[in-house]
DNA sequence: GATGAATGAGCGTTCATTCAT
DNA sequence: GATGAATGAACGCTCATTCAT
């Protein structure tokens, strides 16, 4: 089935090792120069393996996009909630979540962009997957936003669309760095776009708890 | 020079003429395929024009990808302000470019996604014609939100990055199409997006003016 | 038959007209930059007519070949006899057969280049009949040299081959040209080419008549 | 840098041997069609390997073309020093030189012609390289000529001109192929060329040694 | 007689993929 | 399990030639 990436080898580790030293160079290729501009012989030279050991442990060119931008995606899987652990006050949490998502972003701001460019290039079941894990990132912010109203630190809002507002909000550093990059750095424009989202739907109580957290 | 493109032929009816056909063909395509799946021979026979007639008319395949960009950029410039025009009321001036941005953005779906996926493969100095081009549609709504504040009907507010809010959500309907566009129609989408964006920072005589303009 | 060119215009004012335009452009171009790097397109813009024109009087680009390179061999049978014609004295028509011989290909340096780079692009027919013209022009030298060689001025010596030997040797201005202009002026070259190639052959009463002639 | 060709493969032994492969194809489709005329597919398909496989050992058809004239001029300084290579004799050694370099050039007398046609095609610097080439064997010559007169076996003589004469004598058997191959073998060509240039400048003993060379 | 827009065969070149070692 | 030389389909592009105006 096309949603798993097929190995000639069969050794896990193995798989594990050679895969990451390839997606690591893929991420750094398609990234910088785009996914069809970078060729199976670029990723061997960065990755310093062999063009025949990629096709030990992928079948084609399209595997390593795929297999690319699920670990980018896997990335805020990992990091958002980590962020947040250990964090107990829904505004707090709201805030720590927004923070590391335009981190991780701010990371590899190449892949976001690659993400936007290339996943239309995979076959249909492997976009939807991609977009799954998206609307599962989408998850943990639309939870932390629901928490707030919940506590009513926030008044109501249409979630769906506000956690989207959230997200195209961190995209856009990556999409528009060109005009944010000169302008600011990553600090000041969270600062700034969570008091141009969030900070407007605040209840007196919300007020309370931000002047709280701002000490 | 690199920012025009150069024709083989001279007259400028023939050159509008087939320019016409060929960037037709190619937003379609380049929106459907994307920039590099697609070839010359797609567009030529999509534009039903020789490949040879292409090349009278454009120096090379990335000529056309300029053309088509801009084409696509030019459309804000066209409707946006056709819109307003003739609306007096700041608040009502905001709604109808917020709506025009939308929905000119919604007839060229693929084309929207083509510039965010396709404008890295523009050398520097293009790149940075469509980024002035982007700014300039930016600033008519800029304007626009500007004006309500001035008039006292919304308040302060961060114009530089509440603009590209605005803007993010546009391109999100493109962006985000697998996500909104089974979910609700593009009007609901705008209504939704400026009760979300919008409303939040009426001022008393803003929500007034809002109450007139549902009316 | 195609050693005749044919013309779709039957005025004969015209032919040489336009024809005449459009060798002298196709001399200059092929000369510099080849017959294959040479469009019809640029010939034409040289030229000052259209392309539709170029085969109104031409049926294809090796017709343009063929007609430059009889030009520039013409250049020779029209040359070569007005230099030498009113001198009698043998040493000297020879002298000037060579001097003359020279001068022509000195005019057009490109062109010898490319008697040489393009003959064998002709059908067989047309470059026999190219060969033909040269050996024509051989044969001017060839007289000269036996007309010495009867006045008792030179020993006898192997004509073709010393025929040759001149012809070679006043190619070599052109396609040497590398080594010998940066050397010496042509009035140099040609002098001493006579030095080495004639005088060694001279009789004593040749010799004397090679003084008269320094006189 | 443009005076090496570059490799994809880098053992040497598969170099040498592919590369042995494309050049031989290409002298002789280059010498029979010339280079334009000739097709990269024409190359593979007479060096029996495949297009691709050319562009390993080569980055473009212009390095072929340049391998090519390499080649050629390499086989005068393999074969000229070979033959004066134990004869002392100054005369002798000059004939012997002679001989072989006619003999080289009569070996291949497509590559000679197309060393004449194609040259242009190179760029500066990699024609500069050619010409230092040739100029290294015309010292070959130059170097035996020297030495017969230093031996008093000839009177003194223009010797860069003289070298030229003995080149143009030998490449005029190649492009003049037309005229000389139907009238006289090799063997008579060079003799009649001795003849002609070599004898008329003998001194006395110079006249000796030719006659005990013909013994 | 003059024009030049239109054509498309055919070129040089790239690069994902295979498979013998 | 790893290698990288070999492959050839398929691309972007050129330019001699035609023909309607």
């Amino acid at each position: 089935m096309s949603l798993t990436v097929k190995s000639k080898v069969e050794v896990p580790e193995l798989i594990e090792k050679r895969r990451g030293q390839i997606i690591a160079a893929a991420i750094e290729l398609f990234g910088k120069n785009g996914y069809h501009s970078t060729t199976i012989r670029d990723i061997a030279k960065r990755a310093d393996v062999s063009i025949g050991t990629i096709y030990q442990y992928v079948s084609d060119k399209e595997d390593v996009l795929f297999l690319t931008l699920i670990e980018v995606l896997d990335d805020y899987q990992r990091h958002v909630p980590a962020a947040i652990e250990g964090v107990s006050e829904p505004l707090a949490r709201l805030h720590a979540a927004i923070r590391a998502y335009c981190t991780v972003n701010d990371a590899k701001i190449g892949a976001t962009v690659l993400a936007y460019r290339e996943t239309k290039s995979l076959p249909k079941m492997r976009r939807k997957l991609i977009q799954e894990k998206e609307l599962a990132t989408n998850r943990l912010l639309a939870t932390c936003i629901n928490d707030c109203v919940t506590a009513g630190l926030m008044e109501e809002v249409d979630v769906e669309l506000f956690t989207y507002q959230i997200v195209m909000f961190a995209h856009a550093w990556a999409l528009k760095a060109w005009r944010f990059r000169p302008m600011m750095t990553l600090e000041d424009y969270v600062a700034r776009g969570i008091r141009l989202m969030i900070n407007p739907r605040l209840t007196a109580r919300g007020k309370k708890a931000f002047a709280a957290l701002a000490a």
